[in-house]
DNA sequence: TGTAAATAATCTACATGTAAACCTTTATGT
DNA sequence: ACATAAAGGTTTACATGTAGATTATTTACA
């Protein structure tokens, strides 16, 4: 029961069913990073679970591909954008499916090794042509100029995370 | 070891250690907006933990405040991106830090009202500052109307994602 | 009226992300 | 050489997101 004065004015505000617009141009554009982020995580999580993966874990496979040869676990949990510990658990699940192999460095016994196995190979040979089918799905109806764009304007957005100042953070770029 | 024609010439190519360049701009793209959503998240879940609260703990707050009347808990679920399950155990911990009070509805008695307490709304004016800032903290060196243009191209971007066809998927729009 | 269908919320099971502590192995400093 | 620090992984504890099943109520309808 919204009152009368309470109608959207703009889209994101109409599917976050928010009353009241945004409080900043600022604070709209970092919704929709997070609104569009879910939608899309949604889709790929779909279809990931249609060949029985994670999203996480079709990006370890895509990594090692990738690389083309084993790599250690820290270098690979490196390229995600997670943090240690998470990423055991992947290889555990990777391979217990029989995806990745572990394999302990000889020279520094310190360091696992993981390597792709063919049954991952062929699953991604698989899955490669309705992954990149829904990339385009997802984004076919941007023109290239506004793709270029929208990659540039994220690409600027990022450039600041690092130096934005939050409220116990006694540390600015020396 | 990378050969000397790996070197990547594209910065977001850069960030994910990527040797190859992307298999298209629209993938590109959808990489940006993920990336750009995981430094984001990161940075907001700083923040919130500062004051004992998760994102999502704050965004059923923020929901909450913004209604100004207890909700039903689906009705909260539903202005999330989340689905239903998850929403219990969030309001159990938001109930447990005596930030919201369930009721349980009389005229419907299989509806729970959720709503506010006083604490949750001190502690809610207490972020307002430090969260709007880190909005600005992370967009204000766009201009406006970089991000109007940002906001533009992820609303067009999202405006497929229901269409966008899944391998499985035998149900397009009737 | 009585039964089936729809709703609101919860529970269970599993994969993930975050933080902190820990173990083993290797590198360093004196 | 020996103590210490650093590095690579793992473990534990907790909050969350997803899917599927379940309970209690309410609504629809034959």
């Amino acid at each position: 029961m919204a009152s009368k004065s309470d109608q959207p004015t703009n889209r994101l505000q109409a599917e976050l069913k928010k009353r009241r617009p945004f409080d900043s141009p600022h604070q709209e554009a970092v919704l929709n990073v997070l609104r569009t982020n879910d939608q899309f995580q949604n889709k790929f999580g779909r279809l990931f679970r249609h060949y029985g993966l994670t999203a996480s874990q079709y990006n370890v496979l895509r990594i090692l591909r990738g690389e083309a040869k084993p790599m250690p676990c820290l270098e690979i949990a490196d390229r995600m954008i997670q943090v240690v510990p998470a990423i055991t658990g992947l290889i555990d699940r990777l391979e217990a499916q029989e995806l990745v192999i572990r394999q302990r460095c000889r020279e520094d016994r310190r360091v696992v090794f993981v390597a792709l196995t063919d049954k991952a190979r062929k699953l991604l040979d698989t899955m490669d042509e309705p992954v990149m089918s829904l990339h385009r799905g997802l984004m076919g109806h941007l023109t290239q100029l506004e793709l270029k764009e929208l990659s540039r304007l994220l690409e600027k957005a990022r450039q600041r995370v690092d130096s934005a100042q939050l409220p116990g953070d006694q540390t600015p770029s020396p």
